[in-house]
DNA sequence: CGACGTGTAAC
DNA sequence: CCTTTTACACGTCG
């Protein structure tokens, strides 16, 4: 069986642990843009989910439901980095097959007694001061569902047998890949739960989501998924940052530009990453997307990759737009220490 | 078919 | 009012 384990709400529980005095009252991670004025919540302890304070939502309307005990601090990934390793290298000295999905969630294989197994590492974990949910299932997707089950501190094991009645009457929007427009879309042809899911007529969803995502909705519904552990390389690496004040001068925007492409850079130097393609993000003062991205030779240098993004940043505002956010994206990575082994063979 | 841009989703 | 980073599917165009 696969086993999923998320931290319960991890990096506020991180927070509480470098300072006890905040066990107790309401606490809110903050994403902080333009000197605070401006932001979105990251996480929250359970105290101000209370509240109604969620991820993702703008600070501004966080402030709004808070309480005056409620306390507001600024992300500290390099600390939470720190404790995920602690964490995960309890996980994997319990297991030896596992799969780091994000800095609070793993997946991990699981041959045998699986409930001793989930208490044990739950329990180690606790000892290190975190909390953390467990699910068990028959494949990635339902450990996952089962994990979410009885957060926090849940531990939840359900096999193939059970997994279909398990399933039957979880709300949609509860299945992994499925967002609030799906949900909407399904909402629309009366499917609410994995159970109507799993009854509707086939040619209707083929029409409202096209013939893969239907088949993988239908698929979900019933609680087939896969059991492999995928491997870790990453695909993309990217750097985008609010930029203090909207500006549609190319000037101003460029600079910023530069920026994130320096600190993506340090990350692809410190990484020993080499790069094919280069993107540029923008996202304007509407809040839509844009990219542009073009073909390199493969490349790892600075200039390159500036040059590169510069160049499609020109291209992109010789239009009249009013950008609020810009940065830099780059894929097709090359592990330039790999490739310099390889070389030599 | 590959390159590119957009949309959706998740953490 | 509205962060950050990654992944992937899909449509379009040449």
């Amino acid at each position: 069986m696969i086993g999923h384990i998320d931290l319960d709400a991890f990096f506020a529980r991180c927070e509480e642990l470098r300072n006890p005095e905040l066990e107790g009252s309401p606490v809110v991670i903050c994403v902080y843009t333009r000197g605070g004025d401006s932001g979105a919540v990251s996480t929250s302890n359970y105290e101000a989910r209370e509240l109604g304070i969620q991820s993702a939502m703008p600070l501004s309307q966080a402030r709004e439901i808070a309480d005056d005990e409620t306390v507001f601090l600024p992300v500290d990934h390099e600390y939470y980095r720190e404790k995920s390793r602690e964490v995960m290298s309890v996980l994997r000295s319990q297991t030896s097959e596992v799969e780091e999905y994000s800095i609070d969630e793993s997946f991990f294989r699981v041959r045998n007694s699986p409930e001793t197994k989930a208490r044990k590492i739950k329990a180690d974990i606790e000892a290190l001061g975190l909390s953390s949910s467990i699910g068990i299932g028959p494949n990635k997707f339902v450990a996952k569902m089962a994990s979410e089950h009885d957060k926090p501190d849940g531990l939840k094991i359900v096999t193939d047998d059970e997994k279909k009645e398990f399933l039957a009457d979880k709300p949609v929007e509860k299945i992994h890949g499925v967002g609030g427009k799906t949900r909407d879309k399904l909402e629309d042809i009366g499917v609410e739960k994995c159970e109507d899911l799993r009854q509707a007529d086939n040619s209707l969803l083929v029409e409202k989501f096209g013939r893969n995502k239907a088949a993988s909705l239908k698929s979900k519904s019933i609680g087939e998924g896969s059991k492999d552990l995928d491997s870790e390389e990453r695909k993309q690496m990217s750097r985008i940052k609010t930029m203090n004040s909207n500006s549609s001068s190319y000037r101003y925007v460029r600079t910023e530009l530069r920026k994130a492409c320096e600190s993506l850079h340090d990350r692809l130097e410190r990484k020993n990453i080499a790069f094919s393609n280069a993107s540029i993000i923008v996202i304007d003062a509407g809040l839509k997307t844009h990219t542009r991205s073009k073909k390199l030779k493969t490349s790892e240098s600075f200039d390159q990759l500036f040059q590169a993004a510069d160049s499609l940043l020109a291209d992109f505002m010789s239009r009249d737009i009013e950008v609020r956010r810009i940065g830099a994206r780059v894929s097709g990575l090359v592990d330039t220490e790999r490739q310099k082994s390889l070389e030599a063979f």
